[in-house]
DNA sequence: TTTATTTCCTGACCTGGTTCATTTTGTGGG
DNA sequence: CCCACAAAATGAACCAGGTCAGGAAATAAA
């Protein structure tokens, strides 16, 4: 990987810990280079997620399927996300997760004892983890007041609003499970507001 | 605070990171304990939530209220417990959320400057943040989960299953509310199961 | 460029859960 | 012990969003 397609990432680690040029590198130095198949999965349910993943180029997607056989999307990522079936990463439990790519993308992955061994051996490092954790949590947690308090319709409006990037990707199946409706409603949604338009 | 007062907290403190004693002396130096009579805030909107509360006693809820003036059930807090308005307080902004003690109650507290102060000076502290961040991440997302996949009669079940302490003890529409359904129909349900048994 | 497959749209009907209004039970305070 | 008020239960009408089925577009494969 050569510095200028890695710069996105340096830039996201200094913008949350400000790193020395020794400690990037270092910190470089556990992270691999990955090309993903649209359509491939990197985590599957039953095996442990050893791997959490940046995307440097690309989208994927995190969804279980219930009881009755339906996928929820649960995460999407895109450039500058990290992606990973948190559960199964942080407590090397098996994955409920599939994580799927969206389209052809490129990745950065660490592996789990890795970043056990950064973490263990720097305060750095251990502060740029916690940092993550703590935006993690955060971002549930308004995803869960969300969905709490707001109608669907108000849902959608409110994610195409924050992300309209992401809405343009993905499919509306998915983005439809992932705000927690059908993708027949979905669409409803969408055309009752093209028509407003026009 | 006597020592045997707090043997909770330290057994709580342990079992996530192994302190030392000192260590153990100094982290706790940094919090106040404090009483609570039932129906009182400890955090309210508006404000910046300058705490982090541990439960040594009582009970504990925090909430949002919506446009529509409808209360939702962020999260409950009973002995060994953490609660405060996530966002508000790592990211020191305003909050959003009502915090209220349910039962008379006793709490640990440490403030944002001190946490930080201690995160600084050790690696220790810095871990044990670090993992605080991500059973809370963890938490939320298994809340998303259950939210998205099962019916209200369901997540009712799963939960009485999981913390049958918190069912006995908080009111009924609190619950109604946490789980994402009118307390008219937590009624219903539990009266379907009563009948049931007998 | 044709075919196959996946995604999206649309209409008719259905239901889990809500709303509203009223009654019953519980409970904390004086 | 009683009263005032908060919490829980119950019935009936209603609706946001789901289900099912068929067809139209869009993508991908060959």
């Amino acid at each position: 990987m050569t510095d200028e397609e890695i710069e996105p990432f340096l830039q996201h680690l200094q913008k949350r810990v400000p790193f020395s040029k020794q400690e990037l590198e270092e910190l470089l130095s556990y992270f691999r280079e990955k090309k993903i198949k649209k359509r491939q999965f990197i985590i599957q349910p039953e095996f442990v997620a050893r791997h959490r993943s940046y995307v440097l180029e690309g989208a994927f997607r995190a969804y279980v399927i219930d009881d009755g056989g339906e996928e929820h999307t649960i995460q999407f990522a895109i450039e500058d996300w990290w992606i990973s079936d948190y559960n199964s990463y942080v407590y090397q439990t098996p994955a409920t997760m599939f994580v799927v790519a969206l389209e052809d993308s490129v990745i950065l992955q660490i592996d789990y004892d890795s970043e056990q061994k950064l973490k263990a051996a720097h305060h750095r490092y251990e502060t740029f983890f916690r940092i993550m954790a703590e935006r993690s949590a955060a971002y549930q947690q308004r995803r869960v007041i969300s969905n709490l308090t707001r109608t669907a319709e108000e849902r959608y409006n409110d994610f195409a609003e924050r992300y309209p990037l992401i809405v343009q990707r993905v499919p509306q199946y998915a983005l439809a499970s992932y705000l927690g409706m059908t993708t027949e409603f979905l669409s409803r949604i969408r055309n009752k507001k093209m028509k407003k338009k026009s």
